[in-house]
DNA sequence: AATGCTATATATCGAATTGATATATTATAT
DNA sequence: ATATAATATATCAATTCGATATATAGCATT
């Protein structure tokens, strides 16, 4: 059993759900839950080798029509209850690794207009994050009614509030430097 | 030159107020900055020792009384340059793994007291760690004058803006899901 | 004076992850 | 017909984490 991989959670987690190829995964992780972790395909791969070999998902049959090769999982019961165990599991790291802030927070040995420039940066990343989460909010709101749903919604309200935060104190930060 | 050396940067920033040990600049680590970043000793070490060789920082004399070893680095004219280059320069990257969230996200595989209850573990650390924020703001307020103190205000700000933001997010997931 | 505990201090290592790169196929646009 | 973008898997060096080892300094308790 793998110890603190924390990817093979996110793919058991997403094949919950769904039948899944890597790449599928990868997709999934850059679309909906990117706005509180991230996934590369460098962790993805091995980890899904790891992972059937453990017994925790397993390879699907490619019946394409012969086309190229396409390795589609699906999660055991054995995956689904490590699944399980994980969210029961108190522990939970939460980190942040904010480059901008960092920038910001050693602005001092450079010029104002640098740090002024630094904040309008993060401010056009996160407008157009904002963007997509409001999309994905009006989606869901047509069919909370479906239960898994309701998990994705939060999360995404979670996206939109702490974007929208980070934009109130971008406007903040602009008249403190001025 | 490192390349992709995020940590290189905490340090020359941290050194560029201070002269400091490798220990110093973990407990500045993990006190102002780590809202928006952290550090560890596994990383540090080996980073001070490849900047001290590069000539980026260079080791002070240990003046002590002949106690136990203890390497306190200073910053060298070339190190400031590559910490004003990296402030100039706009690439940053800006990453959160939020276990929590992600714990909720896939909450729908156990039951809703579990999700609730991952919700109160969140709110608790957010509490937690926004009073001791509230405390370095009112500390800094008396003192905005000094130069550099804006910068670390403004990263306290932050932290506060979105903490407060996770909190009510907390209260609005709760209702959604009761 | 002896003991135990906590903070200070440096160092190392396996495991996890990133970011880049390589390779190849399929679909779409020009 | 051809170039480009999207799909798809895989690997690797560099970076970082988290744990562990080691040792001293300072303080409180018995």
């Amino acid at each position: 059993m793998a110890k603190d991989r924390k990817i093979d959670m996110v793919i058991l987690g997403l094949l919950s759900h769904d039948d899944l190829t890597g790449y599928d995964i990868k997709k999934q992780i850059d679309g909906s839950i990117r706005f509180f972790w991230k996934g590369s395909f460098g962790s993805i791969y091995p980890a899904l080798s790891e992972l059937e070999k453990e017994g925790s998902i397993k390879r699907l049959k490619n019946n394409d029509n012969g086309g190229r090769e396409k390795i589609r999982y699906s999660i055991t019961p054995q995956g689904k209850e490590i699944l399980r165990a994980w969210v029961r599991d108190e522990k939970a790291s939460n980190d942040l690794k904010y480059e901008t802030l960092m920038k910001l927070f050693f602005g001092g040995v450079e010029s104002k207009e640098i740090s002024l420039r630094n904040i309008e940066l993060f401010e056009e990343q996160i407008k157009a994050d904002l963007k997509v989460l409001q999309v994905y909010k009006a989606n869901l709101e047509k069919a909370l009614d479906e239960e898994d749903h309701v998990y994705f919604y939060l999360t995404i309200l979670f996206g939109i509030d702490t974007y929208e935060a980070y934009l109130k104190w971008c406007n903040k930060a602009r008249k403190v430097l001025a």
